[in-house]
DNA sequence: TCGCGGATAGACT
DNA sequence: GTCTATCCGCGAG
């Protein structure tokens, strides 16, 4: 599957949604840090109070949510990087957050990168995921995935036992009709969820277990 | 295990 | 000056 199908042309909630379970991965031009995505969101235009095009806000910290599906939109808050990627057609500002993933390879540079955060704590947030890549600017915002060290594996994905929707984080209150709506989406009993509970991790991840 | 507040930096009014 | 699509450490229970 190539990336304008995948971004394009189909709910950015059930983009969002079908994200989880493929892998994540960046390369830092030593080797390849991944992971397979655990959560993410769903922000969709300029009729959502909570995402950064709400109203037709556009500007050149936000361009990249204006451009075609799969293009990057990385952008700072604090000092943190946040990935985004751009859905549906240009001048249609929706977009994917990756919130989480589970690491795979590069662990141990992740663990450099984090200042020595282990375990969870590597990557179950936007902000802890970026700087577990080692991200500290925004150069590859407005580039395209293909384009750029990121990539998303289209072709494969993990089974999943169950998707759970779940109200966005820190978003604004001020409307609680899109404060409230479900378009979080996780892996249920995944530990790398951002603020999952001890008591909802289960032992498979949430994960499907295939044998041989 | 939880809730709270401080840190911290860029964008916008 | 105000507001975040956050993170972390601290103190109470």
């Amino acid at each position: 599957m190539d990336t304008n199908s995948f971004f394009i042309n189909r709910p950015t909630a059930e983009i969002a949604r079908d994200l989880l379970g493929r892998t994540l991965s960046f390369d830092n031009g030593q080797e390849i840090l991944s992971g397979t995505i655990v959560e993410a969101e769903a922000y969709v235009g300029v009729k959502d109070r909570a995402a950064h095009s709400y109203n037709g806000r556009r500007s050149q910290a936000n361009e990249g949510l204006y451009r075609a599906g799969g293009t990057l939109y990385i952008y700072s808050q604090r000092q943190y990087f946040f990935f985004d990627v751009a859905t549906q057609k240009e001048d249609e500002p929706q977009g994917v957050l990756i919130r989480a993933i589970e690491p795979e390879t590069g662990i141990e540079t992740m663990i450099k990168n984090r200042h020595g955060k282990i375990g969870t704590l590597l990557t179950n947030g936007p902000g802890k995921m970026m700087q577990a890549f080692g991200i500290t600017s925004r150069k590859w915002d407005l580039h395209r995935l293909e384009d750029s060290p990121f990539a998303i594996d289209l072709n494969n994905k993990k089974d999943i036992e169950k998707i759970i929707a779940l109200p966005r984080v820190g978003v604004s209150q001020a409307d609680p009709y899109w404060a409230k709506k479900n378009l979080r989406f996780i892996v249920s009993g995944n530990p790398y969820v951002s603020d999952i509970k001890k008591k909802d991790i289960k032992e498979n991840h949430g994960f499907i277990l295939t044998n041989n």
